[in-house]
DNA sequence: TGCAATCTTCAATTATTTTTGAAATGTTTG
DNA sequence: CAAACATTTCAAAAATAATTGAAGATTGCA
């Protein structure tokens, strides 16, 4: 199930109030589809919509979630390459923003999460070709066009993820 | 994290012994980067290099799972149409075999479980659209060129992901 | 129709994932 | 260099998700 935002609300009068809220909760949503937690969801939301850097205990408290929460998140959210770090002046912490570009965060996604599946895919494939030709069965065309399908299967979607992610201009 | 297979050898010396456990394993894994349990995984990679139809029964005690779990399991591979039913003449028992047409498979998971989400995140847009436009800050600027992308991601993948879907020829 | 076989459902259990909180590890500056 | 600040790490707790097992529903056959 996937739940939607709900956070301390801001108090800053300035600040865009409820467009956070729902871009928190569009993010979540987002981030749930792709298999991240909740809390990478919510971060990223709290940044997509501020055009200011904001530092991990603003972050932490902000979204009532914890600094270790916090800090996981951005982690992850770094390795995505889905966040930027800035350096501001007269202040030791490091402040983050969103990378808005959905086709690098995409991209390395793919990179990262689908494409070792992929190869990995590709050894098991060939350990179970080798075994069905020590295979000594009625059925053996049977057994030879289902694997064929899965190495088409794995061809291409090497092929078509990669261009999946240069088609999304954005 | 993602197991791979274990499950009861099989102990028939016709079948194709080692080569069902690495199918199972494939799926087990490529059905969990879709996000779906283990159990559909295993189920559709036990069928998956079998020529003859399975009944629920011989899943369950094969795999090691309960019958609520096969039923579960093949409700949902029903639904992603899967696999399908055979009836067996003599055979009062619902047989299943594996949908090995991958594009099928894709498609239907794509309209059942991708496309709701992007419409809803359609609507959640417009709402945050809205909000903007109601809105008096100096950084509108930065909130329109943000729900700008949000809106060109959305229509993109809307388009995107069914041609994907249409290019998997296998 | 009644019975046995088969299948589905769902509350309780078990397994897994995420979050917290606090201790450990850096880092900067007075 | 030490104190204060900032961040990371990780074991324990909390939250979620998946599986079981048994009760209930359904189906087909005698």
């Amino acid at each position: 199930m996937i739940r939607g935002a709900s956070f301390k609300q801001n108090t800053e009068p300035t600040s865009a109030g409820n467009l956070e809220v729902e871009s928190i909760d569009f993010f979540v949503r987002m981030m749930s589809i792709l298999g991240l937690p909740r809390s990478v969801g919510e971060i990223y939301g709290l940044l997509y919509f501020n055009s200011k850097p904001l530092s991990m205990d603003l972050i932490s408290s902000r979204l009532n979630i914890s600094i270790g929460s916090a800090s996981q998140g951005l982690k992850t959210l770094r390795a995505l390459k889905a966040v930027r770090t800035t350096y501001i002046p007269g202040d030791r912490r490091d402040h983050y923003s969103a990378e808005s570009e959905f086709r690098r965060l995409f991209s390395t996604f793919l990179k990262d999460e689908i494409m070792p599946h992929l190869e990995s895919a590709e050894d098991r494939i060939r350990k179970m070709d080798d075994e069905i030709a020590s295979l000594q069965v009625e059925d053996k065309d049977f057994f030879n066009i289902r694997i064929e399908k899965l190495k088409r299967l794995t061809k291409a979607s090497k092929r078509l993820l990669p261009l999946l992610a240069k088609l999304l201009k954005l």
